[in-house]
DNA sequence: ACCTAAATAAGAATTGTTCTTGATAAGGAT
DNA sequence: ATCCTTATCAAGAACAATTCTTATTTAGGT
């Protein structure tokens, strides 16, 4: 654990908001300001092979990276671009909702919900009903 | 519907396996030997903007295509490299295993399981059978 | 046939990420 | 303490997938 990682993951954990690559970078050069994009990639990259982060993959978009060891789902705000961790209902599986062949060996499961998280939908709902009193 | 359009389509709905981008221009190729990548990328915009397809998002790989428009998960063989689709059970839905805070609105999701096809699951115990016997 | 708008082809440009290379640093053996 | 080995880092080049730009072609309406 060297200077840059413990400054990566120091930023990763101070600030839930799963940041992309250069987003940790710009937050990480703050503290240890010689750092490069590159050893940003690598830290985020050993973290990730230890178990101490995950990546979020945002459709096309940059990479996100998590601290949240726990398994959970992602959602995407599609006004703010705010994302945020949506945790699995006690004792419930996703082999409970979706019907998977025989056989099937499943590793892991990446999940990702799109729509408008609680802040935009009551804003944009406050919008709505300004506009229809006019 | 263009020439193009039609053969992009077809493409697709003829051989259902999520073909990359690159797949779907070497498989049209044939038909239309003059059409460009940049074409068949249009293409399969324009199709998923129509709502004919949908684009599958694979971790960082090149995106994929499906024809398949029920709502439905994607398995990705970690063996093989295959992608499946994986059917909602009935009546049931994703709301059932997660727990989303209140006023949140879910637009779609994007559901991704990795693992072992039946096919390499099947492969692998039958090798590590063979294994223990020496 | 002409005009207009849309679609296509070709290649350049962009974006996000990975690779390569040489420099640097951290431990362990002598 | 010095040397040796190994891993890490920095910098920028390279890369892959996708998008953009521009000119050309095509199709449909007048």
């Amino acid at each position: 654990m060297t200077d840059q990682r413990r400054a990566v993951y120091d930023v990763l954990m101070g600030k839930r908001d799963h940041p992309t690559a250069v987003e940790v970078f710009t937050r990480v050069r703050e503290r240890v300001a010689s750092i490069s994009l590159a050893t940003v990639y690598n830290c985020l990259e050993t973290l990730t092979d230890c178990g101490l982060a995950k990546t979020v993959a945002d459709e096309r978009g940059p990479a996100r990276y998590c601290p949240n060891l726990d398994v959970h789902a992602h959602f995407f705000c599609e006004d703010c671009g705010g994302v945020s961790d949506i945790p699995l209902r006690n004792r419930k599986r996703p082999e409970d909702v979706w019907e998977f062949p025989q056989n099937l060996v499943i590793a892991h499961h990446e999940v990702a919900f799109r729509g408008k998280c609680p802040k935009c939908a009551t804003d944009a709902a406050a919008k709505a009903k300004a506009a229809k009193r006019n």
